[in-house]
DNA sequence: TCGCAATAGTTGCGCGTACAATGGTTGCTA
DNA sequence: TAGCAACCATTGTACGCGCAACTATTGCGA
């Protein structure tokens, strides 16, 4: 058993800042969201089924997409259904899977609030840097994601 | 009512990409801190306590610090206190406030999960980052955090 | 000094989510 | 082709947390 190797000031700044920042900023953003009468979570389910090729993914692969579990996943389309912002159809080809799907009135919440939940991203981060620093911020971020997936395609678990 | 400013490319990039790794990355590291017999909400509470003069924090103050309603630090509490980690002391001085102790036995638990954690961190985050982009994440992160501060201090509300 | 507003913490209730168990469907293999 | 294992979604249960209501304490102004 070896020493703890300690962070240093610099990487204790960049964890530190790191962690205290998106705690606050997924708060605001929620609330933001709230106003507007739609959760972030919810906003989220509307979006990545709106970006699915015929606006509807399998609930399985959404679940993994919101890093939902199954059950979160059915109980959160619950509310969407209840609101009429999404259906539940029954696969065809497999009737294990049941799909969620898109609806014209979930399509239309979401066109009304995306100008508005941009707008907060804009007021509560994008604001707050230069171009230079999104340029610098975004290719990090997507370096770390990268090593993070290969780490994790080496392993077997998960 | 003007037209809405979508993000662009290096907007969308650096926003996309960070929603995305801090939703993986928060839930890896409570699920290591977990495999340790702690949760990371419980972990912060001894870390701040830790940290807090005295090893003692008004509850009201802890839960603003956590991000916490009165009411959700007082839950959380309870289950802390449960486990001896923490206790709660009704303050002398003005005795609607009580306050969280870090007990020593809470004490050690940190000190035996902390390098845990450490690791954590930097197999989840910061191996995956060079020394330059650390730095130049800290700082960044760091004048968003300071923006954003002082636009709230300019309103009234909160 | 009295009374009222402000402050601190807890409790009842509801919502969202994870875990474990269940039922239904598919596909592989003996 | 019969049977079994894998897979998909849902349901029962428990837990964490926010909101609103409530109690206790303090401080301030008439």
């Amino acid at each position: 058993m070896s020493e703890t190797q300690w962070l240093d000031p610099v990487e204790m700044r960049a964890w530190r800042n790191f962690v205290d920042l998106i705690g606050d900023l997924m708060l605001s953003l929620d609330d933001d969201l709230r106003d507007n009468g739609i959760t972030l979570g919810d906003y989220e389910v509307l979006v990545f089924l709106s970006e699915a090729p015929d606006q509807r993914m399998r609930m399985c692969d959404l679940a993994a997409r919101l890093r939902l579990t199954p059950s979160g996943l059915t109980r959160r389309l619950d509310g969407l259904v209840a609101a009429g912002f999404v259906d539940r159809q029954v696969d065809r080809n497999d009737r294990r899977v049941t799909n969620a799907v898109l609806t014209s009135a979930g399509f239309e919440h979401l066109v009304a609030t995306a100008p508005l939940h941009v707008d907060s991203v804009r007021k509560q981060l994008l604001n707050f840097m230069t171009r230079s620093q999104m340029d610098h911020f975004g290719a990090a971020l997507e370096s770390i994601k990268s090593g993070r997936d290969s780490v994790r395609s080496e392993l077997v678990d998960r």
